[in-house]
Formats: C-alpha cells, structure tokens, sequence
DNA sequence: CTGGGGATGGGGCCC
DNA sequence: CGGGCCCCATCCCCA
C-alpha cells in the first residue's frame, strides 16, 4: 500500500469511463469511510467511475486502509470545503488532467493560494493554475520542474520533452506524458469504496477485489485469481524451474523478489 | 525466514 | 489520440 495517496472524491454520475469533456468535477468529496449512504449523491455503483474528480491529499495517517471499506477514519474536514483546487486567478481550463495535484502529496495547509510562480510574483491554489499561468513565462527556461510543456517550441531540442507538472519525470510523447499524468490525478474511482485509479482497468481489478471475481483460473490446479499476472506468478510455483534464477547456486525462484531476497541474504555475495 | 497470494502501479504496444 | 490490454515490478501480508 502507498504510503500516502489522494482520496478523490466519489461522485456518481455514472459515467462509464473517464471522459473529461463530459465531466464536471463535482465535489463533494467524501473523505474516507466511504459512507456510501452519505455520498452527496446517489450512488450507483455499478458502472466504473472514471472521472476527474477533484481531490484531496492525504496522509497515510490519516487515511484509512483503503480497500476495506471499514476502518471509517474521521478525516479532518477539509480545509478547502468545496475543494476547488483547480480554479484560480487564472486558471481556465487545463485542469482537464490534474485538478490541481501533485504527486508528492503537499500537506493540506497546501491548498490556499501555495503555488508561486518563479517568473514573477503571484500565486495560485493550484499547480494547474500554476502551470497555466507559467505557460506564459515558457520562453524562460523553467527553474523548476513543473511544466507539462513541450520543451522546445522556441529553442530547439534534439528531442521533444514533455515535462509532468507534478513531479520531475518527462518524456519524449505528450501521449506518455497524459498516461502518466493521470498516476497524479486518479480518475477512476471505485463506486464501493471511493478508492481512485490511474486507468479503468485498474479500477476494473481492483471491483475484483470486493466481488470476488476471480476470472484467470490455474490449469494445473483448482486456484484462481483475479488478476493474470498473479496467475502467472502462481503458473511458476508448478514449474520445477523457476523462472528467475540465481546467478551463483542456480537455485531458481517463482519470483524476482524472492530471488532478490535471496541474493541479499548472502548467497551470492559477488553479484 | 521463505514462499506464495493479493493488490496495485506504470510503461509499452496494439487497435 | 485514447482506450484497453499485456507484461513486469513491487509491496504487503500470511502460512
């Protein structure tokens, strides 16, 4: 389990999959708990939800474990009630892919108006208000790593890169760049228990977990599993040669990290 | 302590 | 270009 990760907010509108265009962050966000009961809206849960919702940060501490819809932690109310991490100053638009988060949870006294531009002086409560703003200043090299900008438009790079505004990473595709974005900004949330997912099918493996499907059955034993690549690490416990094997004893292991724990056990000193 | 299962994250590829 | 899926990796927990 993350050692801290966003809570979006549920919201049923029952959206089959995460569209921005048609969605509207609602808000209302439900901290933790899940009371389902006490969602602002009805829920419905059957369908994935899958939208960007705004969110909130926080802490391990304070959240509760997660995907067991119990452990109901009493969340500190939001300091930002209605949560609008994404409009600010001068925001319009862009919040499409972060609603305003950033991948190392800032603490919640984050929220108000945090975000300062390193170009000039204003400040804004959001980092994608923050980066809409910065898109200004783009002809100046950026000081800090929070531009989903394409690097080049105006000086030329060998190669194009895009920059998450979240956290340092980049890559050479802005397609790359979205798919990771959406790491920062969960879109998918699970109706059950209000927990948030990167991709649907994510969220898809995960509804596995609360209705136990379990499709990927073993055909060596009666096992079954809900997702493949378990399967799969479940196949190599019926194979006499494991698939990862040790360099040094040839002792061979279902999985790499037993085989790592056993690398820094001793076993293979040299390697 | 080791091995295995459960759950989840993310990059890459294909359609 | 986005959705969906594959594959790999990792962490946690339990027997």
């Amino acid at each position: 389990m993350p050692r801290s990760f966003l809570v979006k907010k549920y919201f049923s509108s029952r959206k089959p999959y995460y569209r921005e265009s048609q969605l509207e962050s609602q808000t209302a966000f439900v901290p933790e708990s899940f009371p389902r009961a006490d969602l602002p809206t009805q829920n419905n849960s059957s369908a994935l939800t899958c939208h960007p919702v705004k969110l909130l940060f926080f802490s391990v501490d304070n959240l509760p474990a997660l995907p067991s819809p119990v452990t109901p932690v009493s969340l500190p109310p939001s300091p930002l009630g209605p949560l609008d991490l994404s409009s600010s100053p001068s925001s319009s638009g862009d919040e499409e892919e972060d609603g305003g988060r950033t991948s190392d949870p800032p603490s919640p006294d984050v929220i108000q108006n945090i975000y300062h531009c390193l170009h000039c002086s204003k400040t804004y409560s959001s980092l994608s208000a923050l980066s809409h703003h910065q898109m200004s200043h783009h002809q100046i090299p950026s000081a800090v790593p929070l531009q989903q900008t394409p690097s080049l438009p105006t000086e030329v790079s060998a190669r194009p890169a895009f920059h998450c505004k979240h956290c340092p990473k980049e890559y050479t595709s802005l397609g790359a760049l979205k798919m990771h974005i959406r790491s920062h900004t969960l879109p998918c949330v699970c109706p059950t228990c209000g927990k948030a997912f990167s991709r649907p099918w994510l969220l898809r493996g995960h509804i596995r977990t609360h209705t136990g499907e379990r499709p990927f059955a073993c055909q060596h034993c009666n096992r079954a599993f809900a997702d493949r690549s378990n399967l799969r690490a479940h196949l190599q416990t019926h194979s006499e040669v494991k698939k990862y094997q040790c360099s040094s004893c040839s002792r061979t292991f279902s999985r790499m990290s037993l085989l790592n724990k056993h690398t820094a056990s001793g076993c293979c000193p040299a390697s």
